[in-house]
RNA sequence: GGGAGCAUAGCUCAGCUGGGAGAGCACCUGCCUUACAAGCAGGGGGUCAUAGGUUCGAGCCCUAUUGUUCCCACCA
């Protein structure tokens, strides 16, 4: 940037140049100063295929923040980026692809080829998601980018499954589980999603055996599942079917005779008291079959297919069999009546299939063991949720946990490490290939078909990435546990509460220390964006457009933890203005800089305007640091919104303007120094959310070091603090609002000069230096000034055609004057209070040292003269 | 069925430990005041969902009600 600066920022310009600077640089890795204090975040891992949606981009910009803020204050920080490879999702996308490209299933071209494919795909398009995290300007270490499926993940998931099958924790057994047919495959209940849809409720007549014209009525949601009935059950206490229990029942259409079992499944109150019993095709069946030891008999196939053992209905489809059945029973007078009934059915979230619950086999991870250390954790506040009700959503899945069913039918993922001997029928668990069976030295071994769930491997993610199992790792070391990980609530249940159990049990510690959640990024109207719904909006569309800063700062912007947001037009393009304001503000400051360097003046040089904006500084310094620590990062950036436009644009830069025109005075000089300290300082605490704006300005500004990224965090100077010039700069700045109010009022035309009259009770407020303040804020051609008089309390505004006096009680809130000087009575009151007491205190003046006596008998004397100033103040404004 | 969130200006939302009701956009008035019209100055507009309670003081804490969103749950 030089004086022949754009009127505009263009970020297209510089935000390529200056990631490559920074990546160049090595700014992204963590500091090897061993002296440094670690700070970690292991980025939530996008799917290795996807493409950066907005949900990332607010993930993404808030870890940014996070990190650049703890790099720059001194941190060895560290930002481990990777992908996941996404089971499911990328299997679905590459069959699809291999469909319509060549028309083939992955059966057709088998597994070993099928796969290549897969990683063909990885290869082609994983680093389409890396490149646009790279775009927002995410500081990530991408020396340190990792896989789920890298070589030393495959390790740490090997390892861990071996661990658990050999403490028991993981075992395989035939379940019901929820069974998408169209993604044929097993999923687990978190990757169901239930909706209420309008249904049926069939009632049907089975008829009981050797009593003629007598039967039972049940009711079912799936007449379809009738074909594998194997009892019906009622409550034991049911006092209208005491009679009917131990009796026979013929299943109709089948023929089948089953049993009428007694049960406290049941309600009695429900439907009508009478439940049909599927053992195969419904998990509270399937206990209850367990229970009773009833039969099992599977009618629906994997694809959604009744099956061999559905007669004569073999090969329908579930819901086309469902339409064939009803007829059937109705016309053999089975059916009573159909009834209207909307329930909860559960859809795979992958694909929307209604799931089909099946009995199959499939590893478990046993869960109760490890769902205890893990909740313990969060309720010892060991691992903190931001906000805190997060953690009751976590804890109310803990504490109702369910077995997880970890293996899939797909073939993209880990492959379960267990083999099967085809001799003895012998399962071996093992870290590493099984050739011969342990047992009876049979050659004929195979691996499990099925690979592991997704989620098992991310599990792992915040030790696996760091070298784990390698417990001798630098950076297992050195980072782990993390110190925070963000992302949004919709993945607690999926992915946080898995992470921890894992961490717990492999690493025998918590995975980090905080969990900062977020909410989701919702469209103009609320609406969740969706690809189905077209109401998408691209983050890299809004970054060519407006730039990543833009993108960041309407992100981070009005953001609080765990709320959702809304994205539109009129955020965006706010976003985009403040950056062109702080453009603008930078360019006029280069415009009048003609220091090589910048040190602040001594605070006798400093003039009431310095002082006043070196204090609101310097409060801005403190109070954002305590925000972004407190995760209050939308709090913060307001905040920082505030200062740069309303007190740094709006006043400072107007204050100064004469004495920055004055050159070669050595006001101009403390003018240039103090402006460049106060916007560098006040660019590097924007700089985590905007770091390409921040960093393009800062180097063209008077600097120390080569990049903004490694200047020092600002810290807040007790030094700095002029709280007597802050409250005149105050009252002078409520002053002219009163004026101009007033003029706007009266109708004085801006180019139009009034003389000013002010008779002020504030002797020091108004003064010969404040007067140019008037004269350029305010308009004024000349300001005179009076003594106080008891009536004459106000500033009088003359012009050609008029003459008005503003009360000073308007130009400046007396009451809040008044109020706030009590409040400071009080306070110096209970202080001077407080030491006299000491003071009196024999045992203190004996035998505490003389100089700390001393120190507060002065003590006493500045509360007193403080109080002194206070109530004269008082006094004249009364 | 269980749990959680939200309800503040026309719209979208902040409001961090109880003391001033705020921002952006929209609207009205006046300004191209040489950093910025993507701007500057001024203005209108709110019973902080409703009803109680605690407190010297409540948008904020407590209780209930209404509306709304979401999560969890095996009611066939």
């Amino acid at each position: 940037m030089n004086k022949e600066i754009a009127k505009t920022y263009d970020p297209k310009s510089i935000e390529d140049r200056l990631y490559k600077f920074w990546d160049e640089k090595g700014y992204f890795k963590p500091s090897e100063d061993k002296g440094k204090k670690p700070f970690s975040i292991v980025i939530p891992p996008p799917n290795v295929t996807g493409q950066l949606h907005m949900g990332h981009a607010l993930d993404e910009t808030l870890q940014d923040i996070i990190i650049r803020t703890k790099r720059m204050q001194g941190y060895a920080a560290l930002w481990v980026p990777g992908t996941d490879h996404a089971g499911i999702a990328t299997q679905i996308k590459v069959e699809q692809v291999l469909r319509e490209e060549k028309g083939l299933t992955r059966h057709d071209i088998g597994r070993e080829e099928f796969l290549k494919l897969v990683w063909d795909w990885k290869e082609k398009y994983g680093s389409r998601i890396i490149n646009q995290l790279k775009k927002l300007g995410s500081s990530c270490d991408w020396s340190r980018e990792c896989f789920t499926m890298n070589d030393n993940l495959s390790r740490a998931v090997k390892k861990t499954f071996v661990r658990l099958y050999d403490k028991g924790l993981i075992y395989r057994g035939l379940r019901i589980t929820n069974w998408c047919p169209h993604c044929n495959t097993a999923l687990s209940d978190a990757e169901v999603e239930h909706k209420d849809i309008p249904g049926a409720f069939w009632h049907l007549r089975y008829p009981i055996k050797g009593e003629k014209d007598k039967y039972v009525i049940i009711a079912t949601t799936r007449p379809e599942t009738m074909l594998g009935d194997t009892a019906v059950a009622v409550h034991p206490d049911d006092e209208r079917y005491k009679d009917l229990v131990g009796k026979t029942l013929i299943l109709p259409l089948v023929n089948r005779e089953i049993p009428v079992i007694a049960d406290d499944y049941v309600t009695m109150d429900f439907g009508t008291g009478c439940v049909k019993i599927t053992p195969c095709h419904d998990p509270n069946d399937f206990e209850m079959g367990q229970r009773h030891n009833l039969p099992m008999i599977s009618v629906i196939d994997g694809n959604g297919k009744i099956n061999e053992n559905g007669g004569k209905y073999c090969g329908l489809d579930r819901f086309e069999a469902r339409k064939v059945i009803v007829n059937d029973l109705k016309e053999q007078g089975y059916l009573v009546k159909i009834e209207e009934h909307s329930h909860s059915v559960g859809h795979c979230y992958r694909c929307g299939s209604i799931i089909e619950p099946l009995a199959s086999k499939q590893w478990f991870v046993k869960m109760e063991p490890l769902a205890k250390p893990a909740i313990k954790v969060v309720k010892e506040g060991k691992v903190r949720y931001i906000p805190e009700r997060f953690s009751k959503i976590y804890l109310n899945w803990m504490e109702n946990i369910h077995d997880w069913c970890i293996s899939r039918q797909l073939w993209w993922g880990h492959r379960i490490p267990a083999y099967y001997c085809g001799e003895c029928g012998e399962v071996t668990v093992s870290e590493t290939d099984v050739c011969t069976c342990p047992k009876c030295g049979s050659k004929k071994i195979t691996q499990d078909e099925d690979v592991l769930d997704t989620w098992f491997s991310s599990a792992l993610w915040p030790f696996s990435t760091m070298g784990w199992p390698d417990t001798e790792s630098a950076d297992l070391k050195r980072f782990f546990p993390t110190d925070v990980l963000v992302t949004g609530y919709d993945i607690i249940t999926f992915w946080v509460s898995k992470m921890i159990f894992m961490s717990l049990e492999n690493v025998d510690d918590i995975p980090f220390s905080d969990v900062f959640i977020h909410g989701l990024v919702r469209d103009s109207q609320g609406r969740k964006m969706s690809k189905s719904l077209g109401n998408g909006i691209d983050p890299l569309v809004i970054i060519d457009k407006y730039g990543a800063d833009a993108l960041r700062f309407a992100l981070a912007t009005g953001n609080s933890p765990g709320n959702d947001m809304r994205f539109s037009d009129e955020k965006i393009e706010a976003a985009r203005n403040f950056n062109n304001k702080i453009w603008n503000a930078s360019r006029f400051v280069l415009m009048n800089l003609d220091i090589e360097t910048c040190a602040l003046p001594a605070s006798d040089k400093l003039e009431i305007e310095d002082k006043w904006i070196l204090t609101l500084y310097n409060r801005l310094v403190n109070e954002v640091t305590a925000n972004i620590d407190a995760y209050e990062l939308g709090v913060a950036l307001a905040k920082l919104y505030d200062f740069v436009w309303d007190i740094f644009c709006d006043w400072y830069i107007e204050l100064v303007k004469p004495r920055l025109q004055d050159k070669g005075s050595e006001s101009n000089l403390v003018a240039q120094n103090v402006i460049t300290y106060v916007l560098s300082n006040t660019l590097k605490l924007l700089h985590p959310y905007m770091p390409f704006i921040t960093e393009e300005i800062w180097q063209t500004l008077p600097h120390d070091g080569e990049s903004i990224m490694v200047s020092d965090y600002p810290v807040y100077n007790e030094s700095l603090t002029f709280e007597n010039e802050k409250t005149i700069m105050e009252r002078i700045i409520t002053a002219i609002r009163a004026i101009r109010n007033r003029r706007s009022e009266m109708n004085v035309p801006p180019s139009k000069k009034a003389a000013l009259h002010i008779v002020s009770s504030f002797g020091d407020t108004f003064n010969a230096k404040t007067e140019g303040f008037f004269v350029k804020l305010a308009s004024a051609s000349h300001v005179e000034y009076d003594d106080l008089s008891a009536d004459d309390n106000a500033v009088t505004i003359v012009t050609d055609s008029a003459k008005i006096s503003i009360p000073l009680s308007e130009m400046i809130d007396l009451d809040k004057e008044r109020e706030r000087l009590t409040k400071e009575r009080e306070k110096a009151l209970s202080e001077i209070e407080r030491v006299e007491k000491k003071l009196a205190n024999k045992g203190f003046t004996d035998k505490a040292p003389a100089a700390v006596v001393e120190g507060e008998r002065a003590k006493l004397e500045k509360h007193r003269e403080t109080l002194k100033g206070i109530e004269d103040a008082l006094a004249k404004i009364k």
